[in-house]
DNA sequence: CATAGAAGTCGGGTATTATA
DNA sequence: TATAATACCCGACTTCTATG
């Protein structure tokens, strides 16, 4: 069950909250006598062997048959979820060492099974209070009007919150607006330095494009964009870059040569604003989406 | 007409293949 | 042999389109 985005509802006392937490969506499978768990990813994959510290959790549900949906995290110094490490461990079948350089911590925050009984038609208070019965590490739910929780993961640099329906049930699979994901949006205007050919739909057009915005040497590199687009946009976008291509980049600082390989430059003239995350530890916006022109704007003052 | 799936895009990663 | 390029993996997003 996945959670469509949008806003924090108005009727709160129907909902209660959750911490977005920024991971790998799994699911854990324990039955009665067997004393390990079994873990599967979104597309069915089998990631048991991956991660191996979810395997303490048999001795905790021993005796009991139980199917969990949680995310697997790996947290930073600071405590924060950190998809970038947990990118090291996302390919690796057999971590050995690695699980202990980049631990993995699994979050059940629902239960779909327990003892014989299928949960999906089980509303939700009622799973999620099951599932606090079950004495094992939970993250923890806060009051469907409790939006200061918002206010402070964006704070605490998480990535945002999910409002899930006291009365919903789970449906496997299916993207339902029984649970809300509202994300710590920022926004920011670029100015666009480039851009790279569409392929497939958008063969003969823009693709995507390269964001720049000015330090202290001149245009830096912040990465591209290539979604939020409309059809009309991109076609706006491709005729007005026409007229501005250039032969030299006009990043000062050189693009990464697989991104810089194949893009077309331009003047940087023309300023846009995007929505994104994070900030990467490469400097890159993260999950940028494309907002629109800001004619309004000036490049110059798009600044670093 | 609503919805699910496909297709495009992103960042960051690993693994494999091609090339200098 | 070492590096570069490619392909694919995970997560994300939006738009378009096929289907019921």
């Amino acid at each position: 069950m996945l959670a469509v985005p949008g806003a924090l509802p108005t009727d709160g006392s129907r909902y209660a909250l959750e911490i977005k937490w920024d991971g790998i969506r799994a699911i854990v499978y324990k039955d009665y006598q067997d004393p390990q768990v079994r873990i599967t990813g979104r597309h069915a994959a089998d990631y048991t062997s991956r991660y191996p510290e979810v395997a303490g959790l048999a001795v905790d549900l021993a005796g009991h048959r139980v199917v969990l949906d949680g995310e697997l995290v790996a947290f930073d110094r600071t405590g924060r979820p950190a998809f970038q490490r947990l990118q090291r461990r996302m390919h690796v079948t057999d971590p050995g060492r690695l699980a202990e350089f980049v631990p993995v911590t699994y979050l059940p925050f629902d239960l779909l099974h327990l003892d014989g009984y299928d949960l999906f038609d089980v509303p939700y208070l009622d799973r999620r209070d099951l599932l606090e019965r079950l004495g094992i590490d939970i993250p923890p739910r806060f009051p469907g009007d409790a939006t200061e929780l918002l206010t402070i993961s964006r704070e605490q640099g998480l990535e945002g919150v999910i409002a899930k329906r006291l009365d919903s049930p789970y449906r496997p699979g299916r993207r339902s607006d029984w649970w809300i994901k509202v994300k710590n949006l920022d926004t920011r205007d670029v100015v666009i330095g480039g851009w790279r050919p569409g392929r497939g739909r958008r063969a003969g057009g823009v693709g995507s494009l390269l964001m720049g915005a000015f330090g202290g040497r001149g245009l830096v590199y912040v990465g591209h964009v290539g979604t939020g687009f409309t059809d009309a946009a991109l076609n706006d976008l491709h005729a007005r870059l026409a007229p501005l291509e250039t032969e030299e980049s006009p990043f000062a600082v050189p693009v990464p040569p697989e991104i810089a390989r194949g893009s077309r430059w331009v003047r940087p003239e023309l300023v846009g604003e995007v929505a994104f995350t994070v900030w990467t530890e490469e400097r890159r916006l993260r999950n940028a989406v494309w907002r629109g022109l800001r004619p309004d704007k000036v490049p110059a003052e798009v600044i670093v």
